[in-house]
DNA sequence: TATTGGCACTCAGGTAGTTCGAGTGCCAAG
DNA sequence: CTTGGCACTCGAACTACCTGAGTGCCAATA
């Protein structure tokens, strides 16, 4: 256990940090908060810090920085989430009035929160996985190609062009189609391989090779659903942060510009306090992200999670706002969605 | 006039510089290349061409560096563009294989071509401009929404959800689609509005108002040809070129994610050899891309051009093999979509 | 007239020495 | 447990100095 005053040194020290940049010492630590206490209790205080890792001397006789471990117990003990500020509350609902699109409403919010937190912002799209069939359509793009397009409750629309390799008979079009709506609409996602199987037989057998064209084209759009988006905003930031990523960003860019990367660590982040969960520095598992910090929250449509947003910015940033800007944000696409 | 010797020497200039990043002197100058006359002579000529500004040197008595009228002579008269090596050749055609879907292709070229070039790489995404409508759908999507889906002759498809705020009448949505089918299939983009002018009045007094709902948005949609759309990838490669931008990259870095200026930056730029064109430093109107130059070359569809990619990189980049990796990507695009 | 060797000059960048001050750990006294 | 005091550390900032690549200019030469 440690002691409250030790508690409320390494807030204190957290959060000078953040704001000058800089390692901070016992003095103006004195200097700055009202302790009540010398320097030299300070010193004492702080080398119980050091010894439980939770800050960190970058050399001997300099000021201490936090260490991942002391940001940790900072959001999760200490860090209070701040108000948003009446001009930032505008902000949000400015942005999302006259959004109907899916697209449009996601690049939005995107670019939305990228603005409130000064980071690089991140929305995933609504994952297929748990969502539902709302409608199938075919339509002949050429002659020889049909446009699969398939529409999901949560609004998503996926589309993808069929080459068929012979001319394209809009009877047959149609039937497939109604044919497909018919067992499909309403179903989850994650039934539709059961329910196709035999569907090809239902069909003369002149045709059987069409129809299994569009239904393996249906199926990998399906499974498409592993292969989620992320769009990103605000990459210029990363750059006005240099100076945060010791040697380069490039490694982060990177590693951002990788979807795999991004998809893989937001979806393993378990969701914390207020819904919001986040990683610190080394504590996600990827070497070109350890000095960098996310902070995600899910959104919702129907009542369950169907997608996460979030920012990725320095391990040394603002938790408490960032944590706040993006909860308020996530909630506002969950209504949003809503209507 | 300037004599053949001193264009000699300014190529050297310019190609060592590429490749050393250091400012080049007469001394290094003449042991790396076979001149046949020494340094005190290259030093004359290397006072001829800073009086007529293609070079400079940062500081007296240091080596020359190319301006950006020096870069200019080079790749106008000087520069051989470099054929592609057989490994670029067999990548770009692997890249190729296997896409149907406009989105996908455009983005794999993108991916394809900061590869290629290690640089910044954008495609810009067809214009609606010259198009033709192939193909107009209508969707229900929700009870009172219908999903519009516009499909050109150039695979673009675009698609936009319309509220009409009232139960959708299937029967409705079905004679709007015909009836939009059969004035537009075939007609320019350009034509559209004209041919829609009186469109409602060719509907029941009650259905009116969502029909004009419907071709509002349809307008609005082939309006969208101005705010096109640019995709880029690539981006870390920026940050890795670093040292090569005074100053900070975070103002490059945020001008090409305003994709305003990206568009209007390379819809000016005129064509000039093999179709390529490009801009080298300060010859954009752009402050933060002072140091950037940018390679683009047309690509088309049906022999005309329907749209531009190129990649953005430091001013001192190499312009000989840049240019013909974005010459080659852009035949290659054109030969994808020909078929 | 073009070329060349020679020469004095310049200046960024690296190395070395110095100082300065914020910061530390430790200890003995309160 | 707190505190003032003290010796110590070490990065940062400043200075001085040196080096070497590079320049411009000039008089001699082919």
């Amino acid at each position: 256990m440690i002691p409250e005053r030790s508690l409320e040194v390494l807030r204190a020290i957290v959060q000078d940090y953040i704001q000058t940049k800089e390692p901070v010492g016992s003095k103006s630590l004195v200097e700055r908060h009202q302790f009540g206490v010398s320097s030299a209790t300070i010193r004492n205080e702080m080398a119980m810090l050091e010894e439980e890792e939770l800050i960190h001397a970058p050399h001997t006789s300099s000021g201490r920085v936090p260490t991942d471990k002391g940001y940790r117990l900072f959001v999760d003990r200490l860090g209070e989430v701040k108000p948003l500020s009446a001009s930032e509350k505008t902000a949000i609902s400015n942005f999302m009035v006259g959004s109907v699109d899916l697209d449009e409403t996601l690049g939005r919010t995107v670019r939305l929160l990228s603005q409130l937190t000064n980071q690089v912002a991140m929305v995933q799209y609504p994952s297929l996985g748990r969502a539902k069939v709302r409608n199938i359509e075919l339509i002949q793009s050429a002659d020889t190609r049909v446009l699969l397009i398939l529409i999901t409750d949560s609004g998503r629309i996926q589309q993808h062009v069929i080459e068929l390799n012979e001319v394209v008979d809009i009877h047959l079009i149609g039937e497939i189609r109604s044919k497909l709506n018919v067992s499909l609409s309403g179903a989850a996602l994650a039934e539709v391989a059961g329910l196709l199987s035999g569907f090809a037989e239902t069909f003369a057998p002149a045709n059987r090779v069409q129809v299994g064209l569009v239904v393996e084209s249906l199926l990998d759009q399906v499974d498409a659903n592993r292969q989620e988006k992320i769009i990103l905003a605000g990459t210029a930031n990363l750059a006005r942060r240099e100076e945060d990523f010791p040697g380069s960003i490039s490694p982060v860019l990177e590693a951002i510009e990788e979807q795999v990367v991004l998809l893989k660590l937001i979806t393993e982040m378990q969701s914390e306090r207020h819904g919001v969960s986040l990683s610190i520095g080394r504590e996600n598992p990827f070497e070109s992200l350890a000095n960098a910090s996310v902070v995600v929250s899910g959104y919702e449509n129907q009542g369950s999670e169907i997608a996460k947003l979030g920012v990725i910015g320095p391990t040394r940033m603002d938790y408490s706002s960032n944590i706040s800007a993006v909860r308020a944000v996530a909630r506002y696409l969950t209504t949003a969605l809503g209507n």
